[in-house]
DNA sequence: GTTTATGCAAACTGTTTGCATTGCT
DNA sequence: AGCAATGCAAACAGTTTGCATAAAC
C-alpha cells in the first residue's frame, strides 16, 4: 500500500518488507503513534493513541506488530520496572536518534538525556571492542539507565 | 534472632534491623540463596533453591522478602527481557561487588563482566556530575547492559 | 491465489493482595 | 504485648495463543 500522504511515513515500508512483512494500517498507525512523541509508550499506551482512528486495531495486533518490529530492528523495548513493557522507535526518518535514560525510582518519571553522549560513545566503542575479544561476544546494542531522584522529588 | 551459624551469615542483620525490618528464617534462606551463586536468580529460582531445607517458605515471602531486600538497597532487581525479574545481591560480606551485563539476544544467556569497569567508573562519575547540574537528579545507581550474539551463537 | 495479518475470546505467567495466624523483638 | 512477617487462596495485570476471517502481495 503506497503512502496515503503527501509526507515521507513510508521510511521504515522498505525495511519491513525487507524481512518478509507486510505493510499494513495498523502497523502504519503504530509506527505513526510511536514516531509522534517522545514518550516510551506502553501497548496500552499506543492503543489509546490510535483507538479513535483506528478503531479496528486491538490490543494483539499492537503487541504482535512490536514484537515485529523488535525483531526487524526499527523499535527498542524498554523495562523501566512498572510491569509493563515500553517501546521507543529506534530510528525515525531522519535517521538514528540515541539517548539514555534517567529514571527517578520515587515518582517514575523518566527524563531523556542526549548530553555527553560523545564521552560515552568513546568508552562505549572501547568496551564494545574490549568485550568482543574476551567474550568472542558481538555487541549490537546497549542499555543505560541511571537511577535516582529527580528534582521534584528532591524538593520534598 | 543471632546467626546459628559460626560463619560470617549475619553481615545484613544490622542492616535490615536499621531499616525497622525483622531478621526471620525465611530472609536467611533467601540471602543465603542469592549469595550462593553467580547467577541471576527468579523468584522461582529462589523458590526451588530453598524449598528442601525451608519447605515452609513460600512464594509470596520470596516475593515480599525480596521487595523488602531491594528497598533496603540489598539487592538488586533486573529484566533481561524474559518475562521474570531476577535478583542479585549488591554486596555481600566483603562488601559492593559492582558489574555489568552482557545479553545474548539469541540464547538470552547473561555473561558477567567487570573488566573495564575502573574506566567506567571514572566516565559514571563525571556523567553523573554533570546530569545532576543540569536536571537537577540525584543519581544513585546505574545499569549499563549490552546486547548482541555470545560466542555460541555466533558460531552458528 | 497464496500467504501473512487480524480480531476475538480464552488461556497463561509472573506477581500482588486480603485475611487469619505465627513469630520476632 | 505488640506489631511485623507468613501462608494460603484468590485476584490481578500484562501478555500470549488458537482459530476462523480478512487483507496484502
Amino acid at each position: 500500500m503506497p503512502c496515503q500522504r503527501r509526507c515521507g511515513h513510508q521510511w521504515w515500508h522498505g525495511k519491513v518488507r525487507d524481512r518478509g512483512f507486510r505493510v499494513t494500517a495498523g502497523r502504519e498507525a503504530i509506527i505513526e503513534a510511536l514516531s509522534s512523541t517522545q514518550d516510551h509508550l506502553s501497548a496500552e499506551d499506543i492503543y489509546g493513541k490510535i483507538h479513535d482512528r483506528h478503531p479496528n486495531v486491538g490490543p494483539t495486533t499492537i503487541y504482535r506488530t512490536l514484537d515485529m518490529l523488535v525483531q526487524a530492528g526499527l523499535v527498542f523495548k524498554f523495562d523501566f520496572g512498572d510491569g509493563k513493557a515500553r517501546y521507543e522507535l529506534r530510528e525515525g526518518p531522519k535517521g538514528a536518534h540515541h539517548h539514555h535514560h534517567l529514571v527517578c525510582t520515587s515518582c517514575k518519571r523518566i527524563i531523556d538525556y542526549t548530553d555527553f553522549i560523545d564521552e560515552e560513545l568513546e568508552l562505549l566503542k572501547r568496551t564494545e571492542v574490549g568485550l568482543s575479544k574476551r567474550y568472542g561476544f558481538r555487541i549490537e546494542d546497549h542499555l543505560i539507565q541511571f537511577y535516582g531522584l529527580c528534582a521534584e522529588c528532591l524538593r520534598s
